[in-house]
DNA sequence: GCGCCGAGGTTTTACGTATAACGTCTAGCG
DNA sequence: CGCTAGACGTTATACGTAAAACCTCGGCGC
């Protein structure tokens, strides 16, 4: 029984019916809910028209103001799935950005279990201002494009950018860092833990690590899973039991791969990182989870969030788009030590 | 350079400019986009207006939609925080179920990071049809409840549920499940490691611990931490360095903690579950990724966000609110095992 | 005394859609 | 052959808001 009185159980109230218990026109209650009423609303009127409108509980219809001002403050966040952690950082950074600037942000979470969503439009109902794309295949990616919205893509694949605003996350560079790291210990048998669908992020990597390796005399083999605990272990298993000098050295695509993988090593009695060297990407919660702690490169998820909303509405403001390369950190830990003689 | 034609790269056409392309009314062009248009219109005229709407790039306006039919089929998620991977899993069991019936979600990350957010029907701007509220502590209940929108409760205090329809998950039961467990493994001295917020959850999980010890000669003592590995680490560490007798078996609120409690316990030197048996909650991702894997109350999240969207959905389509419980179970791995004599 | 100006409003219109109410035309039937 | 009943569309209107254009009136300079 708390909240303002809203005795008349009825339909909501409408900015003409706060006018008319106001004794105001309507528009006039609109041009105070508008904040642009300075000078043209007499501060004894404004105050008059607030109380008014909290006793009736009028609250704006915004799909009435969307219409009218032509666009909705709202913004699309396509991601792959939001429970793994990674999304779930660049959503929580972009709906800061967002909100900062009087923003909403609806999630369409693309190909993962979400029924039967025809195209984004469709099962996010929301009208929408622009879009901000993250990890899109190229087929996706022209259904969105079909659609005249303004285009923001996170980490897109270099040859599908098609001159929208940008932003990446250096990957390569990541990649670059976690082998030179793992060379300095002297490591020379390096085994690649890859993510399991065939993507451009996955050139990326093996490309960076492969530059990283030539003029020395590493060798490195390539073994892919899903993005599962079970899945990496299973994988890696099998790998480390593969025929051939046994890999010392670890470099895995993603946390949850790196967390297959130590259990992999603990199954075959391989300590790590004594025996087997370890080393992930993202730093998820995850990764100071298990023990020992992962070597991992950082992406700094949140950041790239905010940098993607606060390109969006640049974009949104005129703006020309520009791309934006955003770096990353590899975090030493305990899962990765010299290599053993 | 793929998707339609979109030459004139004006403003977005409206069902007015396809009408005259096509030779027909507006209304006809809003009857076959309405999909109730079956005998009202002639399948030949049906097929040319959707060629042409097809042609000019022409997408319904959701804005003007929502204006017209008072209803937006647009529902508002509260939760915590989506990097928890339990409430991005909610969301994800959520959306599915909207997606099913033409519903969309938009979330409200209540009291996390997301700035200067004066309420939820301000920061996320969409048009709202009902909310599904998680969590949520009695003063943000107030706030909702000032807006006279259909609302769900997921796993609310029961003091406040309101009459609003709810669902629960029958986290007591869990606790009892995860106490017998460890009473029949022979353990006597408790510890509980709870979530650091005052919260009525905490209740509700003391109780039901201390039930489940009521009439055995066994012993707890509890413990608070954040809901981060680390301030579990260290609050279990000084937990169990305190004088007294040892604690054999550590029941955690969450798994996030349990993992932080396994570290503690390693750096002691006690093994688990030799030295110490460990319990979670929730069982997320990091159950099966830390070494030993946890045994862990699980709760089912997705099953959870697809029963709140439906008993929303049944609520918007005026039956009566209902309460349901979901049961929760005991997952058994290998954090847990006798007690040491 | 007149014109002008600014403060403080009001009237009116448009945003794009859905649908109730209303034509029209053809075919069928007594 | 006149009347009626669909089948197929169209006209007109309302949803709630924002803002451009327009009023009114008191004060003030000259």
């Amino acid at each position: 029984m708390a909240g303002p009185q809203h005795e008349a159980a009825g339909p909501r109230p409408t900015s003409r019916d706060v006018a008319r218990a106001a004794g105001v026109s309507q528009a006039t209650v609109s041009l105070v809910f508008g904040d642009k009423w300075r000078g043209r609303v007499a501060e004894r009127t404004a105050e008059r028209v607030r109380t008014t409108a909290r006793e009736l509980g009028y609250r704006p219809n915004l799909a009435a103001r969307n219409l009218r001002l032509g666009r909705t403050r709202t913004a699309l966040l396509v991601v792959p799935a939001l429970t793994n952690e990674f999304f779930a950082r660049v959503y929580t950074g972009a709906a800061r950005v967002a909100a900062e600037h009087g923003f909403g942000v609806v999630l369409y979470p693309s190909p993962d279990g979400i029924g039967p969503a025809r195209d984004p439009f469709d099962s996010s109902r929301a009208a929408l201002d622009g879009i901000l794309a993250s990890s899109i295949a190229s087929d996706a990616l022209a259904t969105i494009q079909g659609d005249e919205l303004p285009l923001v893509m996170l980490d897109s694949d270099p040859a599908g950018s098609l001159g929208a605003a940008t932003v990446n996350l250096d990957i390569g560079d990541g990649m670059r860092q976690a082998t030179e790291h793992l060379l300095a210990l002297g490591h020379r048998e390096f085994l690649h833990l890859a993510a399991g669908v065939d993507s451009w992020t996955f050139d990326v990597r093996s490309e960076a690590l492969a530059t990283a390796l030539r003029g020395t005399d590493a060798a490195v083999r390539t073994v892919r899973a899903l993005l599962t605990v079970d899945d990496a272990r299973t994988a890696a298993e099998a790998a480390l039991r593969a025929p051939g000098p046994r890999p010392t050295a670890l470099v895995c695509d993603d946390d949850i791969l790196a967390a297959g993988a130590c259990k992999a090593a603990r199954r075959l009695g391989l300590r790590v990182p004594e025996d087997l060297s370890v080393t992930g990407f993202d730093d998820l919660t995850l990764a100071t989870a298990v023990e020992p702690e992962l070597t991992t490169v950082r992406l700094p998820a949140e950041r790239f969030g905010e940098h993607g909303m606060t390109s969006l509405l640049a974009v949104l403001d005129g703006r020309t788009p520009r791309t934006d390369t955003l770096p990353v950190e590899l975090v030493i830990r305990g899962s990765t030590a010299p290599a053993a003689r």
